[in-house]
Formats: C-alpha cells, structure tokens, sequence
DNA sequence: GATGAATGAGTTTTCATTCAT
DNA sequence: CATGAATGAAAACTCATTCAT
C-alpha cells in the first residue's frame, strides 16, 4: 500500500498526542508506537506542529461530518437538535482522548490553537444553523443563538468528560452504558427552556 | 511581612501559568516576574509540580468562597443557582486566564490533574447542592442532578471562554460588557427547563 | 548522451556545493537542483565527500587549463605572469562561488582539503615556473619563488572575494566591470618590485 | 573568580572553532574541552552562532590591536607597513588556527559572515590609513589604496596560511623560523612597487 | 540504471532542579 | 533566607546513506 506508514503514523500520532497534550507528546513516543524511525516522521511530516495541526483538522472534521449525518436523519429542528446533542455525546465517549484534547487545544493564542479554532466554529456553526431554523419555524425561542450553541457545546462537552475522567474511575463498558442517561438528561436541560419561551 | 517573597512568587506563578499553562510556563520566567532568583523559588516550593497544586487549589478556592457567597445572599434555590450562574460567568470574565487553566488541566491522569479535579468536584458539589435544595422544595424538577451540576458547569464555562478566545479579539472591555448577555442567555436556557417538568 | 545524469548531478554539485560550502550543502539539494532522486546520486557517486573531491579536481583543473592556455599566449615571462594574473582574476570574477569554495577548502586537515591541496599546488607550480624562467632569462629578480608565487595568488584571489562580498553588495555587472582596475593594480604592484624597470 | 567558566569556555571555543570551523565544530567538544556541562555553554552564550561571532570579534579585535601597536611604533609610513606586514605574519603564525578560522568565514552571506566582514574592513582600514599618508607624504605612488590594502592583506595571510598547511606538514617550530623569509619576501613585493626607491 | 521512502546516529537547544556561597 | 551559576537529561529536528522495488 502506498501510505502504510504514513498512516500508522498518523493513528499513533492521535494516540499519543491524546494522551499527553501537545506538549507532553514526544516524536519519540510517537514513532514507537507507529513502530517507525523517527525519522520517518519527518519525511512525511514537517513538524510536530505541523502534524498536530492536520491531526486536530481530521478529527473535528469527523466529528462534523458525524453531527450532518445525524442531523440529517430528521425533518424539524427539535428532533435534529436532539439527534445532534446524542451524536456528540456518543462521539465524545467513543473518541474520549480527542475529546480531551480538543477541550484542551480549543483556547490560547498558539498558531495550531487559532488554527482549530477555525474548525470549532465550523462545528458551532453547524449546532447554530438548526437552532435558526428552529427559530424560523417557530419550535425554538432564542434570543441568542449564538451563545446557545455554545452553551450546548459546552454542556454536552463537560458531562461527557466529567464522565470519564470521574474520581470513580468508570471502565469504558460503563461509561458506554451511561451514554443514554446523559444523553437524555442533556436533551431535558438543553430543549426545554428553548421550546418554550422562558422568561429569566 | 512575613511571606512576602512567597506572596510575590505566588502572584507571579499564576500570571505565568495562566498565560502560559503548565509544561509552557518556566520556572525562569515566573522568577523573574516575581523579581526574585531562581533558587528563591525552590527554597519555598518543593517543585514545578507542587507550587502548581496549590495554586490551583487556592484558584478554585477562590471561586467555590466567590460562589458561596453569592448563593448565601439568596434564599430561594432559583435565585441562588441564578446568582451562582452569573458569579460564576463574572469569575471566569476576571480571572480569565485561571478560567482556561482550570479547563485545561482539569482532565487527565496525570496527580496534579486528579488532585485538581478533588477541588472541581467541591465546586460541582456547591451547585448540586442547590439544584437539591431547589428539588426538595419543589422548585426545581430534575432526575440527575450531578448531570444537571456538570451541565451547568460546562456552559456556563465554554461560553465564557469562547467569548474570550473568540476569532474576532475582544478587548477584556468588550468581554466585560458581554457579560450580562451571557449571564441572561445561560439563566434562560440552564434555568428554563428544570423550573418546569418537561417531558425530553 | 551517456552521461546524461551524470553530468546534471555533476552541474548541481557544482552549483550548491559552491553557495553553501561543503558542510551546509545537502544532498537533497543537490538532487534537486540536478532534478534526480537523491538515490541516483549515490548511485554514481560513492558519497557526498568523494564527489566534493571530483569536482574541486574538476574546478581547479579548469583554472589550471584557462591559466596554462593565457599564459601560452605569450613569450616573455612578463607578459606571461601579467596573462596569469588577469587570468585569474577574470576566472574568480566569472566563477565566484567557486572561486569562495577554493578559499575555504584550501586549508585543514581533512581528506578532501588535502586532496585539494595538491590540485592547488600544481596551480602554484605553474606560477612558480613562470618565475623561475623570468629569473633565468633576467627579467625577474626574486629570491623565494615558492613564496612570491603563493603572495601572488592570494593577493589575486583575495582582491577579488573582497570585491565580491563588499558590504556594499555589488551587482555580477559592477563586478566584471571592476576587473581591469582590479587586475592593472595587481599587475602594479605584483610586477612592480619583481622587474627590474618598475614601469607599470 | 567571577568568570572563571566563562573564560574557559571561551577559550575552548576558540580552540574548536578553529580546530574544526563554525559548521563541524560541536557544541559537546567545546564543553568537554572547556570542562563544563553543555547547559552551562548555554547559561553563557545564546546560541552557537552568537558566541562565535563574539570569538570572531575578539580574535579581529586582538589581530587589529597588535597591528595597530607595531604601526604606531613608527614614524615614516614605509617602516609603518613594513611593522604591519611583519606584525600580520607573527600573528599570524601564532594564531594559525584563528587566521585560518578568518580566512574560512570572511566571505558568505551568512549573518556571522557579514558581521564578521565588519571587522575584516576595520583591520583593513587601518591598512589603507598607512598606505594614503604614505602618498601624502610622498613616500607611496599608489592609484587604488583600497585595492592595495586587500592585495596586502591577501598576500600575507595566503603565505603565512600556504606554509602552515604545506603538504610537508612543518612543525610549528619549523614555521616560526621561516617568519623571517616570508617577512622579508613579503616586503620586497609589496613595497617595492609602490615605493619610489626600489631599494629592499 | 533509477528511484524515493526509510533510517538512526548525531546536533543544537531547553529547562527543572541542585547546591555552594 | 536568598542567590544564581551550573548541571544533564531530555526533546525536536537534520541529513547522509541505504535498499527494496
């Protein structure tokens, strides 16, 4: 095959770096595990940031291609946001160390930081877009659209990591078998209060 | 006084680990913000590692005491997490660099990771125990309140900080004045749906 | 042509390696430049030294040839060593690049600036004997040839490398038209004290 | 003493630097030859390019101090280069590693090399200054004194270089004997022609 | 003959930590 | 208590050379 090493490179890469952060992840560690030289890194790769860089855009571009396909499963706002909110979760838990990582890399003023960002805004842009048409038809009352988006990102992001990264230290099995607790317990939170026109 | 060099290290650790996060910030450069030597460090911190924790646990410290108090000046459980809420938004405005601190090093299995997320569970516990308090007396209508706390957590927490890191730069002025719209946003949506029984 | 990639590779050599100097020319370069795969390289050559070596026999054999063949033109051994000097000066001003290289690996300890050394002697023997025939036939007084021959060359090719690389960064153009002020001062002062009648 | 480290690292910068020139010489050889810890090279100088360019300086600075005292020792502008030309050679011969480390880094593009230029023109400079009062004063007939002063320069130190590394390889012992001729040679040519009196 | 992916030893540089003063 | 020079164990990155195709 052509790009054998180059994608087991690649498949280490989100391995490694998922588990230390950028700045704890090591070429080294990297190679090994790719079970390449290290220099091999280097004749596909520019650099680590370079790397990391295309790394983080491959899997926020998973995780938006995951959230369209679910989304457009359904007809009405209501039943996509609610499918949008799953998938992230089911996302989140299934790709539990990009999901840390992407929390991780999403703020600072580092160049690959500002560079994910971009893709951030793609995903939030996404969650944004059902909410207007939510709003279009009537079945959301949003003020801010914006912040709500973000609020849901936020709120389905940190549920699932507290999850896994409990003090109980929960097996994946159970962190699987909790995914529909949280998931409905975000959809109760998350659709409530903007089905219905609150006032606070 | 007494601690004063400690006091100055202190202040200067975490300017330096807030702008910079752990593995980035140097012990050269927390000294020299500090206006003391190197060794001056050393001879009150045990290491890099430790002189985070308790900076960390002094951080959050600070907002479980900044939280409480803002609870405490209300009896009703709906004005308490409303007040939590927006203590919790303004937090995160003012110290914003603690704020993307407390979230990135919030995961992870390194100790100062598990040792930090000891203080975050105390702080999730203030607001669960209000979401309680609020269930007990018939005001709130929630069947996971530790989700529900999360939830809460999450969004209010990502909002601020994709406010603060957004794309477009704002000034900490701008963010300043954002703030209200983000503290109303969060009381519609978080407060919304838990003050009805909604059927999700 | 046979040689066809031969030749290229010899060319590029040529090229880089007078740019960068034997220590910062890379191989990949040179590749490049000779639009071959870095293998073919390797293919015809045993390594990056050995090549170097080839082609500084190559180089200096070429100054050796454009002297021999001005010198050639002429029978007394005045007009001859004025012929070797312009020569000289007009070869380092139309190969420069090259003309740095053979300053910088004229001297060391080295294989390759030992090989090169012997080149370059050959060189200075040519000077040598265009003295040693002035001082038979009576135009040249001199008592060190050997020496006379060495302060010739370096005054020449320093004269030249210091117009080159002036601060004031002159133009290929400026350059080759400086040449006869260049070498009528050499001719000035390198004749001068050596003849007898000091008209020049 | 206060720069005791600094002092043998410098020393041992030196030492490799001309040993081996800027691009072989290894920052671990200069640690081990100055006897300290690599990080300690680092703790003084901040890059490898920086403290080079301070040897350079250095080195420049004593070779044109040393000239500068030999010149000022006389009166007549002719006993003036004939002091400078022996002073070059003396320095020279007891400085062949750093005469050659000049010679190699004098022409380039490179930051160092232009920096280092800077000092080659003031040593040059103080050539030149002997050579125009020489035609103040009537004692030298020259037409381009620039071009002189790098015909000078380039003279001396080719015959100082071309008898260190002479294929006989003479002993440092054997060198400094033949100072006298390659002094005395040096004078004959280079004054001879730009003196009225051919007398030498 | 020709290729270019792969290699790994080697190089510069960084930085938390120590310790003599 | 305080200092800051010194350390050395990493870590990112380079590049001449090899070799299977």
């Amino acid at each position: 095959m052509r790009h054998e090493k180059v994608d087991m490179i690649f498949q280490a890469a989100v391995e490694v770096f998922a588990e230390s952060g950028f700045d704890q992840a090591k070429m080294d560690d990297i190679a090994q595990v790719a079970g390449v030289a290290k220099g091999t890194i280097y004749y596909h790769f520019k650099s680590k940031e370079e790397m990391f860089i295309g790394l983080m855009n491959e899997g926020m571009q998973k995780l938006i291609d995951c959230a369209r396909r679910n989304v457009d499963l359904h007809e009405s706002p209501t039943e996509q946001l609610k499918a949008l909110i799953a998938s992230h979760v089911q996302f989140f838990v299934q790709n539990s160390k990009l999901a840390k990582l992407l929390i991780n890399e999403a703020f600072g003023t580092k160049e690959r930081q500002r560079q994910f960002r971009l893709k951030v805004r793609d995903y939030l842009g996404l969650i944004e877009a059902v909410l207007i048409r939510g709003m279009e038809c009537g079945e959301f009352f949003i003020s801010q659209p914006q912040e709500v988006a973000n609020s849901i990102f936020g709120s389905a992001s940190f549920v699932v990591l507290q999850k896994i990264y409990s003090l109980d230290e929960l097996t994946e099995q159970e962190i699987e078998e909790a995914s529909p607790v949280m998931i409905s317990t975000l959809h109760q939170i998350l659709l409530g209060s903007i089905t219905k026109s609150s006032q606070y």
